[in-house]
DNA sequence: AAAATTACCTTGACAGACATAGTATTTTTT
DNA sequence: AAAAAATACTATGTCTGTCAAGGTAATTTT
């Protein structure tokens, strides 16, 4: 159980991207978010909880995304985020600003 | 003069990181270091001075780095600032750290 | 002489990540 | 059946790095 050792600093600003990215193959609640990145990184990256939810809370606030709550008669609520149209296209500009970033960095270290 | 669109919250963390990086090279005073960056990204990315400055605070704070007054005897005054082994091996603490977060986000967005 | 550049420094604001704590339900273990 | 762990959400407040804005002073260019 490696458990994380990603520097907060050297994630922040990649947050909502990785949510985006997440939403943008299907709406998904936010726990299972936690887990999917969890499992997707072999435990090497952990999203706290209150990271994901002060994105998910940003991201809804802007438009891109949106949140309902599931419909489970049985068994605990849940609240399911989708991505927008605005959200989409976000996550390119993110994506396209990463991309760019990475070759400065490259270029500086 | 495409001048920066670099997000402070994807450079974060990298600053130190940066700073170091020259002074691996050889002592440079704080100005020399912006201009360095600057022509080294052909402009892309300017290192703002508060933020160098701080930086450099911060590495000769912890003992990465130290400082001393050049003799000028004409001109300007100049603090120079030199790598100590520290330094250095946090240097490549935080290269390794890269690499690692950067393969994790690759994996993620 | 005025303006721009070189070179340094300080202060305070801001925003994102996260520790901590709390609620409530369900599932697993003892 | 009771206790513990896991699922699932939320709110509050702290910390830290970046940066805008401001300042000083000398030198160089216009």
């Amino acid at each position: 159980m490696v458990e994380s050792n990603i520097s907060s600093d050297l994630i922040r600003g990649h947050i909502d991207t990785i949510i985006l990215k997440l939403l943008g193959d299907g709406d998904k609640y936010g726990y299972e978010i936690t887990r999917i990145i969890h499992s997707k990184t072999n435990g090497e990256f952990e999203l706290k909880e209150a990271t994901m939810y002060s994105g998910l809370k940003r991201l809804e606030h802007e438009g891109s995304i949106l949140s309902y709550w599931g419909d489970e008669t049985q068994g605990g609520r849940r609240r399911y985020y989708s991505i927008t149209k605005k959200g989409r296209q976000l996550f390119d500009k993110n994506k396209k600003n990463w991309e760019l970033t990475k070759k400065i960095i490259e270029k500086l270290i």
